[in-house]
RNA sequence: GAUCUCGUAGCUCAAUUGGAUAGAGCAACUGCCUUCUAAGCAGUAGGUUAUGGGUUCGAUUCCCGUCGGGAUCACCA
């Protein structure tokens, strides 16, 4: 038999429906379900959608179908009938064989050239994520994008696809000038390294400086009778502001120095947060050497109909057709507006990449407008590639207090974050005293990587596209649904391998064992590894994964509870538990890995 | 105001895309360490899936209404 077997079963159930009931079924189109945990059975098929043209009852159906099944090549144990539902055995040695198999040749588990139906093809594919502004440090919402984008950009690779990681960094812009004016004009040229700051906490300081100052000139003019907008526009703070603009536009080499410098001091400290987070891009790309390219495709648009200008020189399409609205393109004054420099990028990237099929942007579901609006400029300018512009939607992260608003101070950074979880699974670590040493180089990466498996994984099992809430005391929870409790479970398994890795026997020798049902459940488990990618990847989910690897790490525990691994009462039993484990053990860390998650040998 | 989106156990999340008796974890309660890691395992309790209708063999899932939360609708980014 086939080591995936569904598909010569569906092609089997797809001649019985023929035969049966000269019903043309599609092989491909044939849903099979696992089969719910308390029945029995490896696979079941739902025969309800047949039942109209079989004329029979639901039951009557299945058995029929059952029975074809049965008669064929196909290698059926045994099938029972429950409702419209038909629960399928495949023949027991498969199981066994199957462990067998993988535990020979692991890329006949995790080579989705292997794995996947044969219509299955690799694509090439990009995902930005993280796409920071360089005035401010990053919070607990970019802490979701990052963890996000690197994980899907993990799940698409597993699933056999080539990917290319970007960034895409927001550093130019008025906001980006305010901190600059700050600096300069009440810095009195410190430095991080003369403050002993983080780089981008630095520069943050000096945004918010600019704000408080910027507000206490607006309430000093009012209260000299000024109206506030009046004030909003005259306050000598906002005069500079649009005169630095102006000259960092106008390419002011002390300007622009300046801002290289400052930058360069955001990027220091992004470089140390990314490194932390275990992030990484294959590619920076940066709005300031982009933001021109937009304007380029804009002429085009015009002179093609695909956009039209207003008696003002103000640049606009109309997307009322697309059920959205009209949207300006280009400033009246010529200068581009935000999605001038993403339609400059996409088209960058599609130059750069010939044969790429898909821009995946992870950014959250406020945009959603804007990324409807963006392909459906490049519709209208009948870029072939439009449709593989996918905006990954995510929701955005609330606190118990409610949402997390600058301006009340009550924005998570993820520094701090990072830090207080580390030192939280630190805490806990020494608590249960498992460790010889706690002060070795070994403890400290043991810390980190606990610490960043709580929050990755408390963060990665939500569906993407849902808004979560972020619980800090939750979040650190290592117990349950939980990153150090898969962790746990690989450690405890390489435990027991260590202790009985000497025993294991060639794979095919374990053979003759009688699989228990824990065992069974755990193989099957394993099985599903490739389905699940698949569906992650489809559903650019990591989500999926998560839920996975917590089941699969439960499955785990309950077999170790119920058998001993290690001196089983034969030695052919030991070898398949050893091996049975080992291949847990991969699978587990294998779907950490696409989390982001490294998993400790021992904890 | 218009458009989009969400509402599942006390709390945080699932539910194979329309399938079986809606599942996990946390919190609560009860058992299990003289065997390979108890950060574990097993059990008890907890639900009118916001609400009212509709579609059908079958609805948490699809459609309509209502209530409630969120987002977007700038010559901001």
């Amino acid at each position: 038999m086939n080591i995936r077997f569904e598909s010569q079963l569906k092609n089997t159930i797809a001649s019985g429906l023929k035969s049966l009931y000269q019903l043309n079924v599609e092989a491909s189109s044939i849903i099979l379900q696992e089969t719910k945990k308390e029945f029995e059975g490896d696979v079941t098929l739902v025969v309800f959608p047949y039942t109209k043209t079989s004329g029979k009852s639901p039951e009557q159906t299945a058995q029929a179908i059952g029975e074809f099944v049965s008669a064929s090549d196909f290698p059926l144990e045994s099938f029972n009938v429950v409702k419209g539902f038909l629960n399928l055995s495949v023949k027991k040695e498969f199981w066994k064989n199957y462990l067998a198999t993988i535990s020979n040749d692991h890329s006949q588990l995790f080579d989705p050239k292997k794995t996947s139906d044969e219509n299955f093809k690799p694509s090439k594919l990009m995902v930005e994520y993280s796409s920071p502004n360089t005035n401010k440090p990053l919070h607990l919402g970019h802490v979701r994008n990052n963890l996000l984008g690197f994980a899907v950009s993990n799940v698409l690779k597993a699933c056999g696809h080539e990917v290319v990681m970007v960034n895409l960094v927001n550093d130019r812009g008025i906001h980006i000038c305010k901190s600059m004016l700050a600096w300069l004009k009440f810095g009195n040229g410190e430095t991080p390294a003369s403050t002993h700051m983080k780089g981008d906490h630095f520069v943050g300081k000096y945004y918010v400086l600019y704000d408080k100052k910027y507000k206490a000139q607006v309430e000093e003019l009012e209260k000299d009778g000024v109206t506030k907008e009046e004030a909003e526009r005259t306050a000598p703070l906002h005069v500079e502001i649009q005169e630095m603009l102006r000259k960092w536009e106008a390419g002011d080499p002390e300007t622009k120095s300046l801002w290289e410098k400052m930058n360069n001091w955001v990027y220091e400290g992004f470089a140390e947060t990314y490194k932390k987070l275990g992030v990484s891009f294959d590619k920076i790309y940066y709005e300031s050497k982009t933001y021109l390219l937009g304007k380029e495709i804009i002429q085009d648009g015009v002179a093609s109909g695909a956009f039209f200008k207003k008696e003002d020189g103000s640049v606009w399409i109309d997307l009322t057709e697309a059920g959205l609205d009209m949207k300006v393109l280009l400033r009246s004054d010529g200068t581009s507006v935000y999605i001038t420099q993403d339609m400059g990028t996409a088209q960058l990237r599609f130059d750069e990449y010939p044969g790429l099929e898909k821009l995946i942007y992870v950014v959250g579901n406020e945009q959603d407008y804007h990324f409807k609006v963006l392909k459906e400029i490049f519709r209208k300018l009948k870029r072939n590639w439009a449709d593989g512009l996918y905006h990954l939607s995510y929701g955005m992260v609330d606190l118990p207090s409610g949402k997390m608003k600058s301006r009340e101070g009550t924005v998570v950074d993820a520094d701090d974050l990072i830090k207080e979880i580390v030192e939280e699974a630190e805490m806990a670590t020494k608590a249960q005293g498992k460790l010889d040493d706690f002060n070795s180089p070994e403890a400290k990466e043991l810390y980190h990587n606990l610490g960043m498996s709580a929050l990755k994984y408390y963060i990665l099992k939500v569906d993407p596209k849902k808004r979560m809430l972020f619980n800090p005391a939750e979040s650190i929870d290592l117990n349950g649904n939980t990153g150090p409790f898969i962790s746990y479970t690989y450690a405890r398994i390489r435990s027991v391998l260590r202790k009985g890795g000497a025993m294991k026997l060639e794979a095919d020798k374990f053979v003759s064992h009688d699989s228990s049902p824990e065992e069974k459940l755990l193989i099957k488990q394993i099985y599903q590894y490739s389905v699940v990618i698949k569906a992650a990847a489809d559903a650019y989910s990591p989500a999926l994964v998560a839920q996975y690897v917590y089941d699969l790490a439960k499955a785990y525990n309950h077999f170790y509870h119920e058998h001993i691994v290690v001196d089983a009462e034969q030695k052919d039993i030991t070898s398949f538990r050893l091996h049975l484990s080992e291949m847990t053990s991969l699978v587990i860390s294998k779907c950490m890995a696409i989390l982001g998650i490294t998993v400790p040998e021992r904890m």
